[in-house]
DNA sequence: ATGTTAAGTGATATTTATTATCATTTAATA
DNA sequence: TATTAAATGATAATAAATATCACTTAACAT
């Protein structure tokens, strides 16, 4: 498969208007944080770049992840276990399904989400600014293997 | 205001039943969960019972949370940036509308929950057993506090 | 190409919230 | 009132994320 990696592309540009510099560990995390395939971890990205970059630190990880989320490239979706996952293919804010065997996460298209904000703000009188939606179980393969 | 705690009753019969003693700190703790009066953090607990109860220890504080989680009295609500908040009057999982400025949580009836829930389940053909929806803003009071 | 320099990296220390440990105390029952 | 398993208080251990700092390097100018 080519390399026209539009999102990664996108976010490498934003990182050279901001004055960062491209470094090889940097754009290997960006890489995969482009894609996002089933909402990568921090140890998920650290694992999968040691392979063919041993030197890479853990907390190189943690830095260019936490640089990305402070410039709207990438969704972190921190859980209530204490995990992490990130979205950097899609960094504004969206609803989430998560397999509790698997650990996979989707995102649905959710056509009920307009108006279920529409309540929020009426019944709350809030001014909403962000959501955070997460549906947890389990998913058809997980399913399917159980049998 | 009399003492007709019934949600505090329903957990102290509850942790009866399993065997646990009922001891002053315990029942300290409880009589909080039970209002959940913006939903509290244990230091919130800790320090409204550290008024008039010196020798509390924080210890005990997490002790209890985590006997009510385990007993289905008390629902947890950790967030991202790794504080958590506690509700023991509503403990099944239910929509949160969080003040960014303040910090109260209140729980919105959400007509429209049991639609998203529907489309969720057929858009991802998932198993769904749990959900977590929070929404985040600012509070009509902090609102008017601003201008 | 080479040198310069501010930014980035790797290794490790620190922080902070939660859980575990253990000696002492106490609620529940007889 | 005595018995005993459970609970408490004080503190140690744990673990994930962040901070520190000496060394390296990408970007830019010459
Ligand atoms: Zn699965
Ligand atoms: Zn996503
Ligand atoms: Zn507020
Ligand atoms: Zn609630």
């Amino acid at each position: 498969m080519a390399d026209h990696n539009k999102r990664g592309d996108t976010i490498i540009r934003k990182l050279r208007e901001n004055g960062h510099k491209i470094t090889p560990q940097r754009l290997a995390i960006v890489k995969i944080l482009a894609v996002s395939d089933g909402h990568p971890s921090v140890e998920d990205i650290y694992e999968q770049i040691r392979t063919d970059f041993p030197t890479m630190s853990l907390a190189t990880v943690y830095r260019n992840i936490l640089l990305l989320k402070s410039l709207g490239e990438v969704l972190e979706l921190g859980f209530p276990d204490g995990s992490n996952r990130y979205d950097g293919n899609k960094p504004v804010p969206h609803p989430h399904v998560i397999c509790i065997r698997c650990k996979k996460i989707v995102d649905p298209v959710l056509d009920s989400l307009d108006e279920m904000k529409k309540e929020v703000a009426l019944e709350t009188d809030f001014k909403i600014l962000n959501h955070r939606l997460d549906f947890f179980g389990i998913c058809s393969s997980c399913m399917a293997e159980n049998k």
